[in-house]
DNA sequence: ATTCCACTTTACGTTAACGTAAGATACTTT
DNA sequence: AAAGTATCTTACGTTAACGTAAAGTGGAAT
């Protein structure tokens, strides 16, 4: 029996690169936005799960339309332990803000996609006259 | 009784950018990248309802992210009157494709709706122990 | 007539989020 | 030992979506 190993799996910066399929030049770059913090082991940098939960959210943001600096806000509001009251009601604003946006982008996403449901129906209809008449005049 | 009046009614520039809270540089750009193409009398560029509501589409495609270009390429979809069979077949990939991603963004928006209200929670709670501390503290 | 205001065009500047290339280091494989 | 592969740092380049300033035009008000 072995003493305890400290099996911390990690992750190097191309496992992830394509795992999440981006660049490795991303990953940095997010890294020096602040974004992320990786070990080292001496040049090499070491990512722990934690990094990978991280870059996902960062990636969830973009899909959102945020950017960086604001996913940035985000981890920063979530890593403060505990605060003065007024930083509290500074992040309980914050969120708010996130909240109301948010919620219109939900309400814009599915207007747009009863929308776009509509237009699919009127080219399927369209599809249909076209192929119908190609085969009439075919023969 | 007068003859027909052809009472169309339109809009500076102006007018435009006071109700949707943007500049006239940005109509102006919006326009140069070929989503508005606003009519003209002598130089001064006189907006129809028709390019009220395009604005209105514009805008609404930036809150989701939406490139100029994306929502170009669905303007031009959505005018395309009639079109070859290939294509209504690509302009049904289109949709399909735009339509998975934005179900996608509306998983994300749930999932983080809901984490945002736990952080939420999170901060009322430190924020009641904040101010009970004060409180007794301060007698 | 001149001042004012909204509008116009032209054009250079700016920011975010990387792309891309150059050159160095380190470990592995042949 | 040499070549290959992955990593690193540094740094200039690029694109989208405007910002901003300059200089001119046209109608309304004083």
């Amino acid at each position: 029996m072995q003493a305890q190993m400290n099996q911390i799996t990690t992750f190097s910066i191309g496992e992830l690169a394509r795992e999440f399929d981006i660049t490795t030049r991303s990953i940095r770059f997010y890294e020096d936005q602040g974004l992320l913090a990786p070990a080292r082991h001496g040049q090499t940098r070491l990512y722990t799960n934690r990094d990978k939960v991280r870059l996902k959210l960062i990636l969830r943001g973009k899909r959102l339309g945020f950017s960086l600096a604001e996913t940035k806000r985000l981890f920063d509001l979530y890593d403060a332990d505990s605060s003065s009251e007024s930083q509290l009601h500074k992040i309980l604003e914050l969120i708010d803000e996130k909240k109301v946006s948010l919620k219109q982008q939900l309400e814009d996403i599915k207007v747009l996609l009863v929308e776009l449901s509509n237009l699919e129906d009127r080219c399927r209809d369209e599809l249909l006259q076209v192929t119908a008449n190609t085969t009439t005049v075919q023969e």
